[in-house]
Order: C-alpha cells, then sequence, then structure tokens
DNA sequence: ATTGACCTTAGATCTTAGTCTAGGGTTTAT
DNA sequence: ATAAACCCTAGACTAAGATCTAAGGTCAAT
C-alpha cells in the first residue's frame, strides 16, 4: 500500500492534486489507516495510470470521468462508447488546431512584414496593421 | 460620441466587456457625460478596434496592453520592440501547435485501432491504450 | 521525548476573460 | 408623467485545474 506522497512521487504528481482528483470524485483511495490516512493499492495505481494517460491525450478531468465510468462498467459498455469519446476529443483538438493556425499565420504575415529595426515605431507595419479593424473570421 | 451601448454595438462586444476593459487600465473613454455616462469618441473606437484586431490575431489582454504602450509611445519606441511581441506569440503559437499535434496523432491512433463497434467494450483497444501508462514527453 | 517529515481538513487563492446581480439613477418616447 | 430602455457602481460568480494556507494530528528516528 502507497500512502499519498509515495503515489503522488510515483507518478509526478502532487498530493494535493491527488486529493483534488479525489474531491472532484474521479479517484479515491481504496482504504484509510487507522489515523485516516489514504492508502492506496496497485490497482489504485493502475487506475491513476488510466487517469494520467488519459490527461496527457488531452482529456479534460469531466471527459475522462465518462471514460472511467466506461471502463468499470466494461461489460454493459460498447466500443462505440468509447471510440466517440475519442473521436469527439479528436474533433475539438482538430478545431482548435485550425484556430491556431489562423493566428500563426496571421502573426508570420506581422513579423515578416515588418524590419524590425532600430527606428523609431511611427511608420511600424505591425502598429499600422493592428489599428485596421479585421471582419470577424 | 458614442455611449457605452453603442460602441459596444459597433465593435459587437458587450457593454460589460468594456468596463471591464477599463477596469484593467486598457481602455478608457475620454469623457464622461454630466450623468456619468461614458462618452466616446471616434479616436476612442479606433483605439478599442486596435485592441480586438490584437486579440483577433490572438494576444492577450495583458500583451495587449504592452503593445498599447507602444503605439502610445511610437516615436520613443522602435520596430524591434513591436517585432519582438509579434515574434514571441508566434513562438507561443507554434509551441501550442506542436502540442495540439502531439495530441491529434495520439487521439487518432487511438480512433484507428478501434473498431467502434456495438460489440461490449471488454477488449476495448482504447481502453488498453488508456491503461497503459506512457513515459512523460 | 522531541524533532522533522509526513499526513488530515476546510477553505482561500490563482489565472483569464469576462458575465451577472443588486440597487439605483437617467433619458426618451408617448 | 410614466414606462422602457439605457446607464452607473461594487462586488460576486463562472470555467479548469490545480496550488496554497492554517491549524492541527501522526510516525520514525534519535
Amino acid at each position: 500500500m502507497f500512502k499519498i506522497g509515495e503515489l503522488a512521487d510515483l507518478c509526478n504528481i502532487s498530493a494535493d492534486t491527488l486529493r483534488f482528483y479525489e474531491k472532484n470524485g474521479l479517484f479515491q483511495a481504496s482504504k484509510r489507516s487507522g489515523a485516516g490516512y489514504r492508502l492506496y493499492t496497485q490497482a489504485d495505481k493502475n487506475r491513476l495510470e488510466f487517469i494520467l494517460t488519459s490527461k496527457s491525450v488531452g482529456f479534460s478531468l469531466k471527459e475522462i470521468a465518462d471514460l472511467l465510468s466506461i471502463n468499470l462498467d466494461k461489460s454493459n459498455r460498447t466500443c462505440g462508447d468509447a471510440k466517440q469519446l475519442v473521436d469527439d476529443k479528436l474533433a475539438q483538438v482538430k478545431e482548435k488546431l485550425a484556430e491556431l493556425e489562423r493566428l500563426e499565420s496571421s502573426l508570420q504575415s506581422l513579423s515578416d512584414a515588418c524590419c524590425g529595426g532600430s527606428e523609431s515605431a511611427l511608420h511600424c507595419t505591425i502598429l499600422e496593421a493592428l489599428a485596421t479593424p479585421k471582419k470577424p473570421h
């Protein structure tokens, strides 16, 4: 059994984060010691790793709760359920990517048009471009 | 002169947002009416458009404050100053893009490996993959 | 037996960019 | 002269995901 600090160290997160996950219904310890210390089993650690892996591919904690509920009741849920969550997330990520690519291209244009020199900014193309209203995208 | 609601409508933002910008030192009205109403000039509207255009290319309000301070003191600031802010932002955006591309590829792999069918999720490749710890990137 | 490292809780704080509410004053049109 | 539509302020609230604080209890080693 691991105490909270031990599990936190093993998984490279803080004990505070573990308490936070617990408060938000994501991740409970299997037991408490006589003194009230949280005690985590290897199975708990596996569950935590599921959570952290999910986080690392971009799922929010709320979405991870959905994934966990499928995982906890595998036999009554379908592959389609799991894939739907992944595909929804993928669509979100693609949307953000498109927005960031738009920003990247705007910023690149601004940068390319500006000499960047040490003369005064009186006629700076960047400041001029920013002063020009743009249509909402 | 525009009242706050008029300017807000013209610029497609809310009056609350204008008050919020003012509270945060980004954008003040030139005058107040006898009754205390904010009154904005065309020059104010131009400043607001600078802010909104900056926002639309991804600058945070804090960064916009920096841009504004250059814009307000053009003759004592350089093109280099302005370009630096743009290039810093561009670097941030590229970083986020790289991270999102990493997420996209992970999610795409998860999605591709899963049949997505209506059989039970007992052997779902997505759930199995998420249960497998990943090295921190 | 006491120090230091660890654990407990509840609740406050942070960031960003607003939005909303309460309680009140003003302007405009009828 | 009264109702609708607008404006004012201060301050609370939101999302997300933690992080930090205060005040205290526990455990291991010296």
